[in-house]
DNA sequence: AATCAAATTTAGGTCACCCTAACATTGGTG
DNA sequence: CACCAATGTTAGGGTGACCTAAATTTGATT
């Protein structure tokens, strides 16, 4: 046999840790205990509780004392609630003045409570974008997503001109001050110059002249060589 | 003091009783136990026990073995719910493809996840309507709600002209029915004729003549007199 | 006024999910 | 290579919300 029931319907709680488990468990790299229960704010140990019952159900994959990793089934859940997610962000941005740096709690709370035809509404009155407000991937309703592989601005060599396509924080402060100096996807920018040893990226857009620390120009991603 | 805590945030489970109660209560009659029961179809066991829970809470009153009713702390909660509820079902109707039989049950999970903000954006687009698509009353931000009295199609005597204000049911099988007739809010029908003892109405519409069970016209609330 | 069925409440149990505190494992360091 | 801090797991509780089965109350009816 496959794996669990087929489609006992998952919990919130579950919906969420089988979200933050994707999130944190790249290609081979299993999901840590407690990186698991900070994301989620928990105590770890209601962690390896939650995450025994989920091994059993056939969702994930746990290897005491090494991590966890999603199984096919439990990846299939969790890119649902993430297109869920994207979808929604989408949604409210461009219908229901939200913006992305206020949407990520509203959908947060909404993913676990719409149906997929709701979705599927939205996402057709959006006209089924591929990528959310942040320039994640959305990913299609049966389950596939294309990723693509983006410089981090922190990392575009000085003189080029680069086009940002993706905002890799969820983190409000952030994205508001992204936003405020035009620093959201689609905007074309030219590295200036760049200070060694982690220091500051100076950059032009179509907002002006401007400098920005290491840590920020790694949270924007770009798309070098022929803008296609 | 006033009553409970001021704004311990309710559960899913508290929302939906105090919808209920506050359906199943009107003017001066409390709710039975057994009708709460079946209307959220639990045990009615179980409800005793989470009457009890909300009474000390300061949500509602409860007189054993006879009944329940809302404080005014538990009736601007259920207030709020209806709101969320048919703010909820006119939007997914007006910008969302649902028709008026499908929508009550996505109103009925999103209701319980949705903001304060989210419903007032919506209420915003929609343009603050005072009436859901089935022609219930919208409760505003502050808990107020006119409602006005209407007559059912069943009392309204031969030969009147009337028009249809508010279909008052949830069953998406009749709702389709009176859809497919032409008997939405906003319609002008005259009475032709009725049967004696319950029997059916005759009625036209601008989709013509019709027959309606006596139940069915029951249903159909109509203001009559000048149409203001 | 005694009885009885229906409605309601109490008693005792389960399940999902969380917690804290105590114990176990792991993988560097001195 | 033995030790230790970090990390993870087990043990034991607690809460919310439900259930079934066994009282209890009610009020209508002989």
């Amino acid at each position: 046999m496959s794996s669990a029931a087929p489609h006992e319907t998952l919990t919130r709680s579950v919906e969420d840790y089988l979200k933050a488990i994707y999130h944190l468990s790249g290609a081979g790299t299993p999901a840590a205990t407690s990186d698991i229960a900070h994301l989620l704010d928990l105590a770890p140990a209601s962690v390896t509780g939650m995450v025994k019952r989920l091994s059993e159900q056939g969702l994930l994959e746990h290897v005491p004392y090494k991590g966890v990793e999603l199984t096919p089934a439990g990846r299939r859940a969790a890119l649902k609630m993430v297109r869920r997610h994207r979808i929604l962000e989408s949604y409210l941005v461009a219908f229901l003045e939200y913006t992305w740096d206020t949407v990520h709690e509203e959908a947060e709370r909404l993913e676990h409570a719409v149906s997929d035809a709701l979705i599927e509404r939205m996402a057709l009155a959006l006209g089924n974008p591929s990528v959310d407000p942040h320039g994640d991937p959305i990913p299609a309703p049966d389950g596939t997503m294309v990723e693509l592989v983006y410089t981090p601005l922190s990392e575009v060599p000085v003189g080029e001109s680069v086009e940002l396509r993706r905002v890799e924080t969820g983190q409000a402060d952030r994205l508001r001050y992204f936003a405020e100096h035009g620093l959201v996807p689609g905007a074309a920018v030219v590295v200036t110059g760049r200070q060694p040893f982690g220091g500051p990226v100076a950059l032009r857009t179509s907002a002006g002249e401007q400098l920005l620390g290491a840590e920020l120009a790694g949270l924007l991603l770009c798309a070098r060589g022929e803008v296609r």
